[in-house]
DNA sequence: CATGATAGGTTTAGCGCTATACCTAGTTCG
DNA sequence: CGAACTAGGTATAGCGCTAAACCTATCATG
């Protein structure tokens, strides 16, 4: 077996509390002599703490689950774009000594299951959407820090990190129509009342409205975030609604795909449509042109949500249960005027 | 606090032990009557064992790390088509009741470290190269489960499970030559004496000589694994070696800035040159003509390492410490016919 | 001088679970 | 008819750690 606390404090000859207590960096009464023999036999020895020895005898296990949306028989749901919040999340929750559990979520039970056999302090929500969340957390109780990303969930048992999904679509679209288009369409997956698509959608609404443009709801496209989705969208466009000069989108993935689907009915772009996409992931720079969209920093989400989480189990109440984080557009070559007519405002100059 | 085995006993009216066994399924002595009333009252309790109890007091902690490499400031590095092989991994495991934790790896003592903390029963490596495998490995000690994804290391201690990186540039360099190339560059990063890298060039290096053609060092070219290094690599294969009418390359994302850079100069794939990627990313049908590339099946991989690691620690010995995967080269549309001959004549020597 | 206050520890009592040894009444068998 | 098995349990002893209460010299203070 391994060498334990017991170990190391015969060898030193103290007790087994000196030795804990120094481990764990108590400024508890231990003179610094004492203190460091301690921790020269600790390094001899390689000894390493058992977490789980830990966890059952303290209350903290020091670790956080990653819980993602799973189905039954098929592997998680991991968007790509999120695996660099997952990156970072580890490596903030590993410098400050906590770990991550990555636990794929099918069934409701499983939520509390996984808090209660682990006891986890604190979980992760990575991509449910609200409905779900509010179901899931709805039988979680004690005092681990969940916090979901990317909710607009008003329940105030899982805290929140989002980015300006509202100002990020409202960037986009002034963008639009200052180059000056004025039919510009909205495209993305079917939403609910709330959550992240929804919020968008009300900032490319707002613009439109503020700028003096009829918000037209069969501009408004329901369409997967896939490339296929964009695709299919790009020709449905071309034959249904030709006079539209520009859309919006909720995703960079169904960007490109729609790009292509213009392409094949023989639309260029931006020269007869400009296209905004959506997260700026690496794909982005990939396409021909470029892809012009928005970007969010994720990293920095990432250590808002680390930053929510720790603040809770130190019982640091924060005033609002919810952190938006600031969004910007990229512009790159997929935006820009429409090819007939200046519109009459600014356009580039 | 939570409900416990001692709460369920008390209930039940049996002892502490006569419900452990029955929660673990053991075929041990208890009445089939016996056994249905503890079931009922862990199922109304909602009981959920405590797995840092269970870890510490039996030897098994039914935790998998998936340790992957960081860097001490940066995050992750988890490449992005390797997420689907983390979310078959996951879900595989959990069937098991075993559960991941993700690891990031910056210095050699932190992998022992994390196997030691945890009591990990295995641990999954990804991402790493040999010889960082080797240095990494030389210090557990323990009965843990230990294997590396897409390793050519001989070390027995860790298990290994690869794809057939040889095979799989096989298919490809024969399928261009059967194309009718002669002139076939190889494009992927530095590769040491073993690993994947090295694999598909010997695949490459084996078929050209099979066919009576020449290998020729300068065709062997040093490009990063980014789109950037694609690009510049597909400018410099233009002005340096205009006479290549054929690439193959050990990544999907090199490909593609390779076909970009190749578009810069005014050649165009697979008109002018036929390009091989590698994987199968999703962004090799996003890409205009979708790419021809050597697909693996991740998921596959993934449950094949599961399968290692359960008969590791079921004792099964497997007669050989590797599994080779095989893989296939999917056409698409970047690999044709050379344009002028498909002869042996040297074009522009 | 009694009276604290401090520094520098130690002792005790678990956390929730499992392995192992042990017990007891009924059955089988030579 | 007593030994040897069973089936169906129970009792005990930890796993490695921490929280909390407790001890004991030593020093300063009014």
């Amino acid at each position: 077996m391994a060498v334990t606390l017991k170990d190391i404090a015969a060898e030193a000859g103290v007790s087994l509390m000196t030795v804990s207590n120094v481990v764990n960096g108590k400024q508890a009464r231990v003179s610094a002599a004492t203190r460091e023999r301690i921790l020269r036999i600790v390094k001899d020895r390689g000894y390493v703490p058992s977490a789980s020895a830990r966890s059952l005898a303290a209350k903290s296990s020091r670790l956080v689950g990653l819980l993602v949306p799973a189905e039954d028989r098929t592997s998680l749901t991991i968007s790509p774009h999120t695996v660099e919040a997952i990156g970072t999340l580890e490596r903030e929750l590993r410098q400050l000594d906590y770990h991550l559990m990555l636990r794929g979520i099918a069934h409701r039970a499983e939520i509390t299951e996984a808090l209660r056999s682990w006891q986890l302090d604190g979980a992760v929500l990575l991509g449910f959407n609200d409905p779900e969340i509010d179901r899931l957390t709805a039988g979680v109780v004690g005092d681990v820090a969940l916090v979901a990303m990317d909710s607009y969930s008003e329940n105030p048992l899982a805290l929140g990190v989002r980015s300006d999904d509202f100002g990020g679509a409202e960037q986009a679209v002034s963008h639009l129509v200052a180059l000056g288009h004025r039919r510009i369409a909205f495209a993305g997956p079917a939403f609910s009342a709330t959550g992240v698509v929804r919020q968008r959608f009300e900032g490319y609404r707002t613009v439109l409205e503020a700028n003096g443009i009829a918000f037209d709801q069969s501009l408004v496209a329901d369409v997967e975030t896939t490339h296929a989705g964009g695709l299919a969208y790009g020709r449905r466009l071309t034959r249904e609604r030709p006079d539209v000069t520009a859309v919006f989108t909720t995703a960079d993935i169904l960007a490109i795909g729609l790009i292509e689907g213009l392409a094949a009915e023989g639309r260029s772009v931006p020269g007869d449509v400009s296209v905004i996409g959506y997260d700026d992931s690496d794909l982005a720079v990939y396409v021909t042109p470029k892809l012009t969209t928005v970007a969010q920093d994720l990293p920095d989400k990432a250590a808002e949500t680390v930053r929510l989480i720790m603040d809770r189990l130190a019982g640091k109440a924060r005033p609002e249960h919810h952190t938006t984080l600031g969004v910007r557009l990229i512009e790159r070559g997929t935006a820009a005027p429409p090819a007939r007519q200046g519109g009459g405002a600014a356009g580039t100059a």
